[in-house]
DNA sequence: ATCATAATTGAAAATCATTTTCATTTAGCA
DNA sequence: TGCTAAATGAAAATGATTTTCAATTATGAT
């Protein structure tokens, strides 16, 4: 189940949200990325789009599309405020490009086994986890050979 | 491998740091917990040791201890300022209670296959992860029935 | 033990990200 | 076409973190 830019605005609408220029502007810099942006980022490329939209629409756009859940927070070494579409929607993962940010989604996590054993070992109950891998994109190890 | 207070200090010493009254605190109160801290929680416990202490120097001495690899971080809902002190000096990841912050670490994640079929199908090279459960511990699961 | 010095400290100011306020504009329905 | 609640942007407020700088202090050399 992939996640399309029309889908998202019936989303939006189904939620009574209205679509403004400003919205549809954000929304689609963050669906045409691969990579996963600050707040700053998707400010600075919405407002190439469409000049004048404000950061604070920017901030609060992400934290409306936060609320339907339909993005993906990605942890970097330069923060943890990475925002990405979510774009298969059943349970995923993130591998990242440390070099150049590009996000690539994985399923099939397999993390039963070690989570059955935790609970085992410390009486825990377990109700989530967090997994990322990153790396560097064929793209990036190209450059680097240059 | 365990890392006790001591350790700790002559690791400071090696490195050429001095040994201040401020960081003894701090690194007490790190040392002393077991669920990993922000920057004011460290400021706040420090001060009620050893009244006066900036919280400007509270950041300058997480800082430190991160640079000596000393410290490790704590990602969770409310934020991913949350530190902790480096128990295990191997590999390892943390387990940790959505209630009372309370952190177990756990080694053995065993993420080598699902990492060589990410390497096998992306073409990306992988050079590290970020692995981490969220639960209810057991303190906390008696504290819910009451 | 005392001294000299570079490292450390805290207060205040600066910076940066994020949120709030509020008057104005606008999308979407009647 | 008009009404109204929602959305917008500018500016101010907030909160976290960093920088600056003058005063203090830990430590190695004497």
């Amino acid at each position: 189940m992939q996640l399309t830019e029309n889908k998202i605005i019936s989303i939006l609408r189904k939620n009574h949200f209205k679509m403004t220029p400003q919205r549809r502007a954000i929304l689609k810099t963050i669906y045409r990325s691969q990579d996963s942006l600050t707040p700053a980022d998707i400010y600075k490329r919405a407002n190439a789009e469409y000049p004048g939209i404000g950061l604070v629409t920017t901030y609060r756009t992400i934290e409306m599309l936060g609320q339907l859940n339909l993005l993906c927070k990605v942890h970097s070494e330069e923060g943890c405020q990475n925002y990405l579409l979510r774009r298969p929607l059943e349970h995923h993962h993130h591998l990242v490009c440390s070099m150049c940010g590009t996000v690539k989604e994985f399923t099939g996590c397999n993390l039963g086994d070690i989570e059955q054993k935790l609970v085992t070992e410390t009486g825990f109950t377990v109700n989530g986890h967090l997994l990322e891998f990153q790396g560097i994109c064929p793209d990036c190890q190209n450059k680097t050979l240059s």
